[in-house]
RNA sequence: GGCUAUGUAGCUCAGCUGGUUAGAGCACGGCACUCAUAAUGCCGGGGUCGGUAGUUCGAAUCUACCCAUAGCCA
């Protein structure tokens, strides 16, 4: 392939800083930092950056139930997050964080921008209220049944049980997910920017060509449905960036986030002395790729080109969209260990086996990638280590011991390595247009012609022929030349193994520009001692893997009983002075001022009591009404802050009340007065 | 519910603008070889291309409807 060097600069969405990375994490980086590594390995000048998205309502929570500040919690996530992606040698030029100054400075920047040249409008929104926490919630914070099938513990937003889209105002019985008081009603004045007044510039935009099919069917849908503007900014509490000049409001964290790739950059140039406005600046001859989940194609592909043009920034030269990852065909899950982590995968396997899978069966469309154990652990042992380090390993043995790791200085076969040559052009073809599984598929093609080429010429048989020690040196020497051919193609993918290749061969397979010098094959060089390149992926590990990923989905740590031990002896004299009754709850109302208290009235048979329970927490009043309960009928009355209980009834709960309150009832049948024993 | 994708051999996937008997890898069966981490090579079995109807001389490939799966609906 002969181009140009061309200056690209290439990001990854920003992971979240309120979690791990995961596997879902990795399919999306290890694409790009494929791409990025093809890029440089055919002499383009790439650069990749990235950044923690560290902002929102959610990491403030997090932290607070933590119980340290957003910016502790940040810092611990952004060195967690940098170590996992080292571990799978990702290679950015610059992690930032979008709590950084860089990203402030252009938050701000193109907040007043966009504000001078009339993109922003306030406009005063009514909104849900958490009284109690005394903070606006977004919806996902607000819980309650579906206005339209009444499933229970819904989001605020829709409903995972039938699918309906709705405003929290919806919502049947709503409660704030963070204080479990009921929302109210609450107006204040929000910003907002004008994506209306973008629309032709995005039908531009998208009509240049570079996005792929589906992605421009799913933005028409959009177009045909209206355009609205955009609600950038928050309201305090809020970890984020306080907007100049309005006190007590904050950038909405997403109108930061891909800024941060901004401010990565700025940081990189900072660094390494380089022009930060050549790629930036609105007529850039620079190419910019924003690789992204297809989750977050809405904001890349509308408000974030907009935004960039309202506020004299290029416009990204395409946005890259993947889909998600399904580990042994389901969704990432924790019960079922299948939400792995890229921590727990790295104690267990080494990276390039994911990086090698994920790039045999990507492409460059929108579809979702299944992580299958079996067909991972197959697909890894058979076409790395049974094909192509095969090649390696069955050629070097001649050479360290019969040339004294002299490669010789003529191939076997020359028009056949020029053959496997002009392959290349195809296989990057591939690599760039993103069609992965494509260009791994044709390189193993030619790694399966290797493998025939060495059946066919017998070195094994040459070997034990007097007099052939040079046609014998030419064959391995052809063989390690397309070795050397298939693992510099293969290096993007899988680069710790082009590392330990590069070893061997004595030769940088991966060095920038490499790509292009592979029509001269190694002659007249000398390599290393053989080692194994790579082990075969032992199933056990991947078994392992799977079930430390295991979670249970309410891990019980503690005993009841070694909580809560078995109290001293007593008769059986001792247990009949205690009467028990059946009651049926005649009334129940909830205890205005008391957290806990629910006032019941019971009737014993034609006697009537009134008892304070303290199970608020587990029951709504309305529904025990007409229950059968056990009372301790002769318990002396006490005197409560909001009356008189006249006995109390029976409930069964763990020393705390955090694992539930259960109200004991007897079975169906029972009739009050009735007595207990 | 509306919209956008996807549905090809046991598994993972190729099949470009419709054109001869539908392909690959893995898995499976047989043979060969022994240089190589039992790796490699050759041969073979296996699919009514999600379903139905239609357009066409001809459809996995185009159209409509249906089914299943995933996502989006700010």
């Amino acid at each position: 392939m002969t181009m140009s060097s061309k200056n690209i600069l290439v990001t990854s969405a920003l992971p979240y800083a309120n979690g791990p990375i995961h596997l879902g994490h990795m399919l999306e980086v290890i694409q790009t930092d494929t791409w990025v590594r093809f890029q440089k390995l055919i002499g383009h000048d790439a650069r990749y950056v990235c950044a923690d998205d560290a902002h929102g309502t959610p990491i403030m929570l997090k932290a607070r139930s933590d119980g340290i500040e957003p910016a502790q919690l940040i810092e611990e996530m952004l060195s967690e997050h940098q170590r996992d992606f080292a571990g799978f040698n990702i290679q950015f030029d610059f992690y930032h964080t979008t709590h950084s100054e860089e990203n402030r400075y252009f938050s701000e920047t193109i907040y007043s921008r966009l504000n001078e040249a009339g993109y922003i409008t306030k406009r005063v929104i009514r909104q849900a209220y958490d009284p109690d926490a005394n903070m606006f919630l977004p919806d996902r914070f607000i819980r309650g049944e579906c206005p339209r099938c009444g499933s229970l513990d819904q989001y605020g937003d829709s409903c995972e049980s039938c699918g309906a889209t709705y405003s929290p105002a919806d919502l049947k019985n709503p409660i704030s997910a963070i204080s479990g008081a009921t929302p109210v009603e609450r107006e204040s004045e929000h910003h907002f920017f004008r994506l209306p007044d973008f629309e032709p510039m995005l039908k531009a935009w998208i009509g240049s060509g570079c996005l792929q099919s589906e992605v421009v069917n799913k933005l028409a849908e959009w177009f045909n449905s209206g355009l609205r503007d955009w609600d950038i900014s928050r309201d305090e509490p809020y970890f984020g960036f306080e907007i100049p000049g309005h006190p007590g409001k904050y950038f909405y964290v997403w109108l930061d986030a891909p800024i941060g790739y901004l401010a990565s950059f700025k940081a990189l140039c900072n660094r390494d002395n380089l022009d930060f406005d050549a790629y930036w600046k609105p007529d850039s001859k620079t190419e910019l790729y924003h690789f992204v989940g297809k989750d977050i194609l809405y904001f890349h592909a509308l408000f974030w080109p907009a935004v960039l043009q309202g506020a004299n920034f290029r416009t990204p030269t395409s946005v890259f969209v993947h889909g998600f990852l399904t580990v042994n065909g389901k969704k990432m899950s924790k019960s079922r260990g299948t939400f792995i982590k890229a921590d727990t995968y790295l104690r267990h396997l080494d990276p390039d086996y994911l990086r090698y899978y994920f790039a045999a069966k990507l492409n460059n469309r929108v579809e979702d990638l299944d992580l299958s154990s079996e067909d991972f652990i197959q697909r890894v042992n058979s076409d790395l280590v049974g094909k192509v380090v095969n090649i390696a390993a069955r050629c070097a043995g001649f050479i360290n011991k019969r040339f004294s790791n002299e490669i010789g200085d003529q191939l076997d076969d020359p028009d056949m390595f020029k053959k496997a040559v002009a392959a290349g052009s195809s296989i990057a073809q591939a690599y760039d247009n993103r069609e992965f599984s494509r260009a791994i598929r044709e390189i193993m093609a030619v790694a399966d012609e290797a493998n025939q080429y060495v059946n066919n010429r017998q070195p094994w048989i040459v070997a034990k022929q007097s007099g052939s020690d040079s046609e014998l040196q030419a064959i391995c020497c052809q063989g390690l030349n397309l070795f050397r051919l298939l693992i510099t193609w293969l290096s993007p993918a899988t680069p710790s193994l082009a590392q330990r290749s590069s070893s061997f061969l004595c030769w940088d397979v991966s060095g920038p520009g490499q790509w292009s010098n592979l029509s001269q094959p190694l002659l007249n060089h000398r390599i290393s001692e053989y080692q194994h390149l790579l082990t075969r992926i032992n199933p056990k590990d991947v078994e392992q893997m799977i079930a430390d990923s295991i979670e249970l989905e309410s891990p019980v740590t503690k005993s009841h009983l070694s909580e809560d031990p078995i109290r001293p002896e007593i008769t059986i004299d001792d247990f009949s002075k205690i009467d028990l009754r059946v009651a049926k709850v005649v009334d129940a109302q909830s205890v205005e001022g008391a957290d806990k208290l629910i006032e019941l009235q019971l009737d014993l048979d034609g006697e009537s009591r009134t008892v304070f329970a303290g199970i608020k927490k587990a029951y709504n009043p309305q529904t025990l009404i007409g229950c059968h309960v056990v009372v301790v009928a002769n318990l002396a009355s006490r005197k409560m802050r909001f009356g008189t209980s006249e006995g109390m009834i029976l409930a069964a709960s763990g020393i705390d009340d955090a694992s539930g309150i259960f109200v004991i009832q007897p079975d169906s049948g029972a009739e009050p007065g009735m007595g207990v024993r």
